[in-house]
DNA sequence: CGAATTTCAGCGTGACTGAGATTC
DNA sequence: CGAATCTCAGTCACGCTGAAATTC
């Protein structure tokens, strides 16, 4: 096994193949990048499982677990949408949808009449609570490695997180 | 520095902690979870802005690569909904999209007047050329790491596709 | 006949742009 | 006044379901 001939029963192995067959190249850096965007696929069919139930979407439960987390557990529309990197118009429509399941109210702003703050209900702390024992439980979906294993791969991916300016200076 | 009171500008280790506080686990595989959803999406980005001037989308794309790399250049519809893990209705409507790009045409397949054919054209092999060599020269993303580290990542993910089953014994 | 293949209509989600109303 | 904040209408992409037509 392992010749130049190798039968490979992996698609991301025959993909890269395939690609180095008309010269992209099937170095490492091909295999390590169709990995990634492969696990992370198996990652969110996870979790959508988990989230299902709740009736909440990759996008609703970041939204609502970043209101879970915040003091007060409410936070100005805006803000919410800079932390999530979303158009405002998007904000609008993904607390729209959190609103009708209950799990997240509109308050008006204190002082700031412009202003809108979603706030978390005890049905959307409860839902945050669900599904992330239900992932942790579910090793976050990297049951197949040691916890050596993981921090290897976290130390690998956050010099690519740091090389792309995720990790900021303040 | 790292410390029971380290201040996290890594928005991963922030979230964890975050978690960890709430008693879901801040382990090495929540972070490493995390890690490969926002590389993730890093590497889409940067995919996303060379394959938009050739108007095609990731789902495209893939697509579009899997004719490239058939024998032929050409498959069935149903084939093609087989290796993308689509359903039919999406595959007619990604076709659709490929057709009136000119990347693609529709041919009556020779035996069986029940299905179709799709083709790729000249024009969207020079499509998967011009994108392949500028990921290529784009590292897949990878830049940051050596190829060492590449194949590491690879091993480590490849573990974790593994138990999921993707890597098929026949 | 049942099964396979493709297509159409329609729904839900997600993110966008542009335009408008209100308030700072 | 300009700028900030939110919302609405509309667009595009993606994947699904259900239903239909054709052919095996």
């Amino acid at each position: 096994m392992n010749s130049v001939v190798t039968k490979h029963r992996d698609p991301v192995e025959r993909a890269a193949a395939n690609w180095g067959r008309h010269g992209f190249g099937d170095g490492p850096r091909l295999l390590a990048s169709l990995s990634i965007i492969r696990v992370e696929d198996m990652i969110r069919t996870h979790n959508a499982d988990v989230l299902q139930p709740l009736h909440l979407t990759h996008a609703r439960h970041e939204a609502l677990a970043v209101l879970f987390y915040s003091r007060g557990g409410q936070m100005k529309l805006s803000e919410l949408g800079q932390k999530l990197l979303l158009h405002p118009t998007s904000i609008t429509s993904t607390v729209d949808s959190l609103e009708k399941l209950g799990y997240v109210e509109r308050v008006p702003h204190p002082s700031d009449r412009r202003a809108t703050m979603a706030r978390i209900t005890p049905d959307g702390r409860q839902a945050i609570v669900t599904s992330s024992e239900a992932m942790r439980d579910n090793d976050y979906g990297l049951q197949a490695l040691t916890e050596d294993e993981a921090q290897q791969l976290f130390g690998l991916l956050r010099k690519v997180r740091d090389a792309a300016g995720d990790i900021v200076d303040d």
